[in-house]
DNA sequence: CGTGATAAG
DNA sequence: CTTAACACG
């Protein structure tokens, strides 16, 4: 079962870079998309029923702003994955933020994780999105579900997960309260599946930003991530950073299950 | 001496669009610009540099709202005009509306004339703005004073200066309002240059709306005009539209005088 | 630097 | 439909 997550940023625009062409050659079966900026009806007709046909879908934007955020995931219709968007918290659903989706013991917990944003404003809203979801974690755990977590976490876990760590111990996406968040996820029962596999490994990114050539010199972030319940571990085949694959500031990660 | 006349609808627009090339083939003596949109420091340096060694320039951005409306006059500076930004009423130099250029007994008063706007709820401004420069206008002329009026006038003068006369007989630029205020520049003693030269010839137009091939079907009205003081009438040697010049929603209309 | 909303035309 | 400012990342 190959899971992806992808910060579009902006699916209409993705759609226009080939996204479709991309999916073709990806063939998820379960797709978390982050920064959706727009409502379902605003996408493409022939789009929608070509998903439509393949996939359950579960579109959440944020209704709190227009073309801000929002998430998505879609799984393949014949796993019969249910749906749910948000996480029952007003300020993280108005915002399209979470979306689980749960088959059997396994919970698919997906999407956009706040952004501290300039002068670190939206940090307090962070650390209790960050807190709230690892308590989330830890009540699927005690009754015996296991957890996928996957999307643009929006914070690099480590000095390895961003090329420039001394430059940016103030920066939202490495503060330390983020990066102490992060661990209470770990806390939590999770793992980093990317760097378990790959430990000390530097130049594993997911974002980089669109100013000055940033992603040719590979100036980037590891702030997409897979964590995944240690008892999971074992049925991890493969997780992988699609790098190569452009449309976004972002790049898709994936995951392969057994 | 050549005049020029185009509402360039932002003018860093419009150069990207070849807007050099067209001034080194047109050669205006005297260039009016209206919606320049931007700041003179926003323009690249080459282009001001290149502009400024050939003419006097007075740019008359908006004071009152940043990218909005805004004029322009060059003049080749061998001809020496003397350039006024302004018409000393503050609501309308804040909209960086009409300039002055003075040379000898010849004043050539042009910018971007308000448009009503959606709802006609400008159409108040417009005609204080219209009857104003009327005045303005009466006064030269009683100071024995030559005048060249251009630029986006914003009204259709009459049923044969847009392709849908009927159908916008309450649109804005075809209220009878805005005809009655344009009467008011005929009765402050100047003519209405091309339509003097071509009586009743339709399908002359300055200015096509972007939405759906109205330019390639000459859908358009004519509201960008020279109008000039009788007395000037026999040093009038031409009068164009230059509806093949393309970069903007309008094109550049201009005025040959011995 | 790019996406999308918005105001204005 | 297009320009430009703006918010946000």
């Amino acid at each position: 079962m190959k899971f992806f997550s992808w910060n579009v940023n902006g699916f209409r625009s993705v759609l226009k870079k080939g996204f479709m062409d991309w999916l073709e050659v990806a063939e998820p079966d379960v797709l978390s998309l982050q920064e959706i900026r727009s409502e379902w009806e605003e996408v493409d007709l022939g789009v929608r029923r070509q998903l439509e046909s393949a996939y359950d879908i579960c579109w959440f934007p944020a209704r709190s702003k227009k073309g801000y955020a929002g998430s998505a995931t879609l799984t393949r219709r014949e796993l019969g994955f249910t749906l749910t968007p948000g996480l029952g918290i007003e300020a993280y659903d108005a915002e399209g933020r979470m979306i689980s989706a749960q088959r059997g013991e396994l919970v698919f917990l997906a999407g956009y994780f706040p952004n501290a944003s300039q002068g670190l404003v939206r940090l307090p809203f962070k650390r209790a999105f960050a807190q709230d979801l690892a308590k989330l974690v830890a009540a699927h755990h005690a009754a015996g579900r296991h957890v996928l977590m996957a999307g643009d976490m929006n914070v690099a876990p480590g000095e390895l997960d961003l090329a420039r760590p001394k430059d940016n111990l103030l920066s939202p996406g490495f503060t330390v309260e983020e990066r102490a968040d992060f661990q209470g996820y770990l806390a939590a029962g999770l793992v980093d599946v990317l760097r378990e596999r790959h430990p000390g490994e530097p130049g594993l990114y997911s974002w980089w930003t669109a100013r000055g050539g940033a992603r040719e010199r590979n100036v980037g972030w590891r702030i997409d991530l897979f964590l995944a319940s240690q008892g999971l571990l074992e049925r991890v085949q493969d997780a992988q950073i699609h790098a190569n694959v452009l449309g976004s500031d972002h790049c898709p990660i994936s995951l392969e299950l057994t």
